[in-house]
DNA sequence: CAGTGGTCTAGACCACAGG
DNA sequence: CTGTGGTCTAGACCACTGG
């Protein structure tokens, strides 16, 4: 094998010494975000992506064991290697950490409250990372949970980047799948801030609780496999019959 | 080498037929709580320990990796292997995840309101895991946050794995590093629950806060190395100036 | 300089899935 | 049966630390 310090095929340009398993690592993700491999998709084997990238198979199995701790791929001993899927149960809670107190949950439903498509203001450009006054996508949604009103969503999401979703004919509960299959952006890393608040009385009355009672309100920022911020939200969410699930370890 | 099914040296005794990569992962573990190596310890080299063990030093690695990824062990190329301590900036976020909304932030301060040994009732006795009635520690504590009071916490303790703790001259602020260094207990998991509340007249003096107010509630579970509960809080937090953060991934 | 962990390779054998 | 990922080994070389 040549043995060169550039031996390998892989995209070595510019500056960056990293190690091997990390270029693998950032190749194999760039090859999805191209969708030369898609969601679902079975990739070449181990001994396969070794020989197309010019390495070893430890050092191509070390990068895709990476990337499989962090979910972008699923791994299944005699089968293959796939890309991950926004889809099923474990992904569907993958992201959503609200938990009934004691019963076992139901699927959420989602309800649209409204879609437009709007200038974003100071504040949404700010947390979208786009210039003031860029189209945004604004979705509200009500989500029940086990018979009554649980939650609501402000969701912001750019337009550049969503482009024709006005034109959907209907919006699936399951978001990040959504934006998976139709958009070609698959949710990464989120970052929640929580805080406690008061419903004011709007909420107060799309929830059907008490002007006053107390919320959770977490503020959602979204990116995608690339690194780019797709989604902002803001959640407001009653918590009596439910709580928000946090481990650290 | 000995090459029998058993040829290594690791505890194989019952029926656990785990990787020989996990049996490590486990033995070391166990090494640590029995104090063999204590906080702060270097650890023999990776070819030292997989003579000891009997297996190859590219098992150790995966091992020793695999405790660093969980923060049991640190590893600095060129010094060594070391048993990991809860002293320093990162650990001391590492569990507390409150973040002051716009400016930098001070440490916390603590300050203990009371300190009572008492039989454990009900509820607390099921979230320790022991049975009613046994004499468990109860602390109560106020920390200030910036210059303002911020949190009040209700700290429940085994009374069994923290003997003597009503004669130490004081309660340092940094509670899981003292757990650490007092009583051998290193905390590995903790799990938070959360909801938002309105504050009780009790909580509202202490905090100097209006009865009424918002508050995030976090009821928390902490797991020691040994997977032992080791401690339950239940904290009220004011989040008009701080929020709780969360990253998923 | 010697000793440590970090990277990379090559190859053996096992466990599992599907035809 | 073949092909996949999972485990384990052995050894080479590099990069960093401290004396």
């Amino acid at each position: 094998m040549a043995d060169t310090e550039f031996g390998n095929k892989l995209g070595t340009s510019g500056l960056a010494f990293l190690p091997l398993y990390k270029q693998v690592e950032k190749h194999v993700t760039q090859l999805i975000v191209e969708q030369r491999w898609k969601p679902g998709d079975m990739l070449p084997s181990e001994f396969q992506l070794a020989s197309e990238f010019g390495v070893s198979q430890g050092t191509v199995r070390k990068a895709l064991n990476t990337l499989t701790d962090e979910k972008v791929l699923t791994r299944k001993q005699g089968l293959g290697t796939f890309v991950a899927e926004h889809t099923g149960m474990p992904a569907l809670y993958r992201f959503f950490p609200l938990v009934a107190d004691n019963h076992s949950p139901e699927l959420p439903i989602s309800e649209v409250l409204s879609l437009t498509i709007e200038p974003a203001n100071k504040s949404i450009a700010k947390e979208l990372d786009v210039k003031a006054k860029t189209k945004v996508v604004v979705l509200k949604r009500r989500r029940t949970l086990n018979g009554e009103y649980c939650l609501l969503e402000d969701i912001y999401l750019p337009y550049s980047a969503f482009t024709g979703i006005e034109n959907e004919p209907e919006i699936p509960h399951t978001l990040y799948h959504f934006y998976q299959t139709n958009f070609n952006l698959t949710v990464h890393k989120t970052e929640d801030k929580i805080k406690a608040i008061l419903a004011d009385e709007a909420d107060a009355d799309l929830l059907a609780i008490e002007h006053g009672s107390p919320l959770l309100m977490f503020t959602r920022s979204t990116k995608s496999l690339n690194d780019q911020i797709i989604e902002y939200r803001i959640t407001r969410c009653r918590s009596d019959h439910y709580h928000y699930l946090v481990n650290f370890d």
